[in-house]
Parts: structure tokens; C-alpha cells; sequence
DNA sequence: CCATTAATTTAGT
DNA sequence: ACTAAATTAATGG
């Protein structure tokens, strides 16, 4: 939990001396917009990221730091959280593998906006983000396919946040549900990854209300819960119970 | 290194 | 807010 993430950032700076040439060429989980650039440029990548383990519970990049990296997630799952005006954490959304981190706030802001944590065991690459600027200025077809999952998230988070604020506290689990069904783990059968206490920061209400509300979901018999393993037994009760709030 | 116990976290009411 | 259960950390052999 309280990870000195100075850590982190000092072994990729180190590693980012002496990584080696031909990784990213190599890499079987290239980003739809690393996949376009030339041979010459994955050089040039892999000259100046480098891939690190980071263990659950620890920090990717914690919000006010500087950003000179942006992390791409090759494996696990990450929470993109930051800190309300009560210092409470609030969650933005989670973000699986093969995606980047940080990617929209560090291309405008000198700082981080969000911390990413790790939920599961991660394999993250740290990108030099002035190289990964570069490449975009160089490379148009690049810069469009970094621009086409920017433009995505940004859906995605306002669609997220529109509903939400028009829910109830059903319609909003419910929600939650579909989408760790749906675009998570894209099954009906998962494992919760996260507490009651976060699922409330991600929906905005209380771990009270997450908890009560999801086992009125299982006496209903739209969920079966045991333990952190939920699975999905009435889809369409619970897509119309996300509709009608 | 493993087993036991203490402390913290989480879930349910 | 309180309790029970579960998970994690600390201790001692």
C-alpha cells in the first residue's frame, strides 16, 4: 500500500539505460497503435521504455507526480483512482491489460491527475513520454490510433458518469455488474476484484448500500455470490434494472 | 522454513 | 456502529 513509488521510477529510469534492442518488435501484446509504427521506430521505443512487474497493491503512477512515463499495461488489471476534496478516494474506473496509463492527463498536464494501482500482479511498460510524443508528431497513422483510445476512454467515462448520476443505487449496481461482466472479464462468471468499500468509491454510494443491495440481487436470484465469485444468473433482469435506474 | 498467534481488513446486519 | 469472519503480518521455534 504505501509503496515508495520512487522506487519504481528509479528502476525504470535505470532500466530505460539498458534495455535492450528488439523487445517491443518482439511484443505479442503491442498496443493497436504500437502495431503500426516501422521497425526503426519500435527501436526507438524499446530504446526508451522498459518493462516492470509491479506486485498488487502497489502504485503505478500516483497522482502529482511529475509525468515523464507513461505505462502501458501489457497484463492485470489496474483502478485508476484520485483523491476527492475530503481526501476520500473516489474511482474513476478499473482498466485491463493493453491499455495505457496516464495517457490522457500526460499529454496535457505536468502532473499526474490519477494514481493507478494494481489490483492483480502487473507486467507495465514505462514510456519516455517525450518519446512517445515524438513518435506521434512523426508518425500520423501513430498519433491517430493514440488519438482513437483517448477518444474512446472519453466515451466511456462519460457515458459512465452521466449514468451514474442518474441512478439509483439498483440501477447503479447493476451497472457495475454488467460491466465486470461485460467488459471486464467479458463473462458472466467473475471474481469480484475489488472490496465492497471500493465498489462504493467506483459508484458512489456506501460499502452499506453495496453490500445490502447485492445480496437483494442474490435473494432475487438475478446473482449468485459466494464469497468474492459472483455469477450472473438473470442478464436481462439485470440489463433492465441498469436501464430504468 | 513452517506453524501459531496477533493485528488488520472486510462483510453483513 | 458493532460483530464475526477472513486475510495478512509478526513471532517463535
Amino acid at each position: 500500500m504505501l509503496s515508495p513509488n520512487d522506487d519504481v521510477k528509479v528502476m525504470a529510469k535505470k532500466s530505460l539505460q539498458t534495455s535492450g534492442i528488439g523487445k517491443c518488435k518482439d511484443c505479442k501484446d503491442k498496443s493497436c497503435a504500437v502495431s503500426i509504427l516501422k521497425n526503426q521506430e519500435l527501436d526507438v521505443l524499446a530504446q526508451n521504455s522498459s518493462e516492470l512487474k509491479i506486485p498488487k497493491g502497489e502504485i503505478v503512477i500516483r497522482e502529482g507526480e511529475l509525468t515523464t512515463f507513461v505505462a502501458y499495461l501489457k497484463s492485470g488489471l489496474v483502478k485508476e483512482h484520485l483523491k476527492g476534496l475530503n481526501g476520500k478516494s473516489q474511482i474513476i474506473k478499473l482498466i485491463k491489460a493493453k491499455s495505457y496509463l496516464g495517457l490522457s492527463a500526460g499529454l496535457s498536464s505536468k502532473m499526474s491527475l490519477y494514481t493507478y494501482s494494481a489490483l492483480e500482479d502487473l507486467n507495465v511498460c514505462y514510456i519516455d513520454l517525450n518519446i512517445l510524443k515524438k513518435l506521434m508528431k512523426d508518425n500520423g497513422n501513430f498519433a491517430y490510433e493514440i488519438l482513437l483510445s483517448v477518444s474512446r476512454e472519453n466515451i466511456t467515462n462519460s457515458f459512465w458518469f452521466v449514468n451514474k448520476n442518474q441512478k439509483q443505487i439498483y440501477g447503479r449496481c447493476a451497472d457495475a455488474m454488467l460491466y465486470f461482466s461485460k467488459i471486464i472479464f467479458e463473462k458472466n462468471k467473475f471474481t469480484l476484484p475489488i472490496t465492497h468499500f471500493e465498489l462504493a468509491a467506483l459508484i458512489g454510494t456506501t460499502r452499506e448500500s453495496v453490500t445490502r443491495t447485492l445480496s437483494k440481487f442474490k435473494s432475487d436470484g438475478i446473482l449468485q455470490i459466494n464469497e468474492k465469485n459472483i455469477t450472473i444468473l438473470n442478464n436481462k433482469l439485470l440489463e433492465n434494472i441498469s436501464k430504468n435506474g
